[in-house]
RNA sequence: GCGCCCGUAGCUCAGCGGAUUAGAGUAUUGGCCUCCGAAGCCAAGGGUCGUGGGUUCGAAUCCCGCCGGGCGCGCCA
């Protein structure tokens, strides 16, 4: 144990131990720099457990501890205060907060990630857009937002595998077939004979003209539209940097029997009933608001059957841990899974899986609301987005936001070359930092011998800072499945550098100063690197 | 009607397992390039944290009501 928040929150909690008090010890940044450099509330807290003026807790916690502090190096006999109503004040040695920098050097791509690699096996689901149509914003969210949270519990060492669900049968495929051969015979959406609710926009007649075989063989054209939309979806995921590992067929559920085997085990343990011609489940066991239909009177299965029989093929396939990302107009869907699956008794834990649900975005240009592509008629494609912004700024601004918040996503700002745009905020200050390298044009290994006690400004102390908070971002945001955490960190970093830029020079001529600031320098360019890596975008050296 | 989510500066949003003076960006105003990239920096103004109660020594944060917005409540997927 190194690092000097572990070591203090482990002397007060064994202090706290010995007061035969349990209460958890929570240790925050202060705010104000004259609170030194961690605090702590725990002595208000235990005011309440042991019944006792919160300002004494405090002064007993400073002198049982201070000595145990000072001998682990962390911290000097002053170092350690009381403020307030009793909060408990840590100032660190100097030295300590500059440690950071160096771990970044030497562990390079690596810091960041967790040290220790667990074998878990964990799974992110998300896009999973059927293949009627280019892919819209919502997938795009879906995507930027899963593949950050894939690469975010990698960053952990779990073993992540990336799913692609989706439905190459069923009536939404009856459906584009039906439109393409309409369009193919000459007709347009709302002539008479266009299919009711067919599919309107303009790929329809890119599939219908590319074409070749017999139109009303419907078998063939349903094959090749869905192997034309896929076709293109990879087109535009591979755009914009994301790649699955599985791409999952729902009809193989069927062929491989998945599905009647479900509502067979459901049968089994009685969990079923016939009422008025159809099959019915008894979800209100598990807390559902009604009983709901697995088998219609007609005799197809309800869509949450193959939902649930898709899901118990992950349970099976050892996820421990799964993550899926969806729309909240599909929230409904969460409870029904659960519930499906606990019926099951298969062992499954309840609350298993996870989801993560984001509300839907709303793309603004010029003031007005973006409603319609020309590609897809109806609906704003992640393929528009990226024409207009470029990949990064669209990745970075869809995992900028809480996931579960709406998303104004504003293509003016995003197209925005300048300081009003974030993601060139971020991008610009590497490419500052590769630029001062490049005018420097020494070795970058003779940096790991620099003497970083000649870092003595508050600037540095404030970078050293926030890099050495970067793994625990990072572990956090991977155990909320939060990217926008990093988002939020990489801005901060960003903003302290460029204000460090601007004050300070980085190569003056005292050598031992200068390589102790290229020191800092490169700490923070690796560091930017890093945590662009995660959300999906690069860090460019020249720009 | 019921369920879930959201309501913080003009605008877009963080913070919400309670705590020492509510934060960013943007917009507005005023400064900074004979000097490592001004795609940058510094500074100022701007908020009764939707609203009314409650719990607490202490609430943007927890609980309840109300108002406003989103989504969902199919033998659609």
């Amino acid at each position: 144990m190194s690092d000097p928040k572990d070591i203090l929150r482990s002397i007060l909690q064994e202090e706290i131990r010995k007061l035969g008090a349990s209460s958890e010890v929570h240790l925050e940044r202060p705010r104000n720099p004259e609170h030194g450099d961690w605090s702590t509330n725990v002595a208000l807290q235990l005011a309440k457990e042991l019944k006792r003026k919160p300002r004494d807790i405090a002064e007993h916690l400073k002198t049982a501890t201070t000595d145990a502090l000072v001998e682990s190096g962390i911290t000097t006999p002053a170092g350690v205060s009381i403020a307030g109503p009793g909060f408990y004040n840590v100032k660190l040695n100097p030295l300590i907060k500059l440690r950071p920098i160096l771990e970044a050097l030497e562990r390079g791509k690596d810091y960041g990630q967790a040290l220790a690699s667990s074998d878990e096996k964990v799974q992110v689901e998300f896009v999973s857009a059927n293949p009627t149509g280019p892919l819209h914003v919502g997938h795009g969210r879906q995507a930027a937002l899963g593949d950050a949270i894939a690469a975010l519990l990698e960053s952990q060492g779990h073993n992540v595998t990336r799913e692609f669900y989706y439905n190459d049968g069923g009536a939404q495929i009856d459906k584009l077939t039906r439109s393409v051969q309409a369009r193919a015979r000459g007709l347009r959406p709302g002539d008479t004979g266009w299919p009711e609710e067919g599919y309107a926009g303009e790929y329809i007649e890119d599939i219908a003209r590319e074409f070749k075989g017999n139109i009303e063989d419907a078998d063939a054209v349903r094959r090749f539209a869905v192997q034309y939309l896929r076709a293109e979806q990879d087109t535009d995921l591979r755009a914009f940097g994301v790649k699955f590992d599985v791409y999952y067929l729902e009809s193989s559920l069927y062929t491989e029997g998945k599905v009647d085997a479900v509502v067979k085990a459901w049968g089994a343990r009685g969990k079923t009933y016939e009422k008025e011609g159809a099959l019915w489940l008894r979800t209100t066991e598990y807390g559902d608001d009604k009983d709901r239909v697995v088998r219609k009177s007609d005799g197809s299965y309800t869509y949450f059957v193959p939902d649930v029989a898709y899901h118990l093929t992950k349970w099976q396939r050892g996820f421990e841990r799964v993550v899926d990302v969806q729309g909240t107009d599909h929230h409904s869907t969460v409870t029904r899974v659960r519930v499906g699956l606990q019926a099951l008794g298969a062992g499954i834990p309840d609350g298993w899986p996870d989801y993560v649900l984001h509300s839907l975005v709303k793309v603004m240009r010029g003031g007005q609301e973006v409603k319609v592509s020309k590609r897809a008629g109806s609906y704003v494609t992640v393929r528009d987005l990226i024409d207009w912004v470029g990949r990064d700024a669209v990745r970075f601004f869809l995992v900028s936001r809480k996931a579960d918040s709406e998303f104004v996503f504003d293509v003016d700002l995003a197209r925005e070359k300048s300081d009003e745009n974030p993601v060139y905020y971020v991008q610009y200050a590497h490419a500052r930092v590769c630029s001062v390298f490049a005018q420097w044009g020494g070795e970058a290994g003779a940096l790991a011998a620099a003497k970083l006690e000649r870092l003595s400004g508050e600037r540095e102390a404030a970078l050293a800072r926030l890099i050495a908070e970067f793994p625990e971002t990072v572990s956090t945001a991977a155990r909320e499945a939060a990217p926008h955490d990093i988002a939020f960190y990489l801005r901060e970093l960003a903003a302290q550098f460029h204000s460090y830029y601007n004050a300070e020079r980085i190569l003056v001529d005292d050598e031992e100063l200068r390589m102790a600031r290229l020191a800092l320098c490169a700490a923070v360019r690796q560091t930017l690197a890093n945590g662009l890596s995660l959300v999906g975008v690069s860090a460019p050296e020249k720009m």
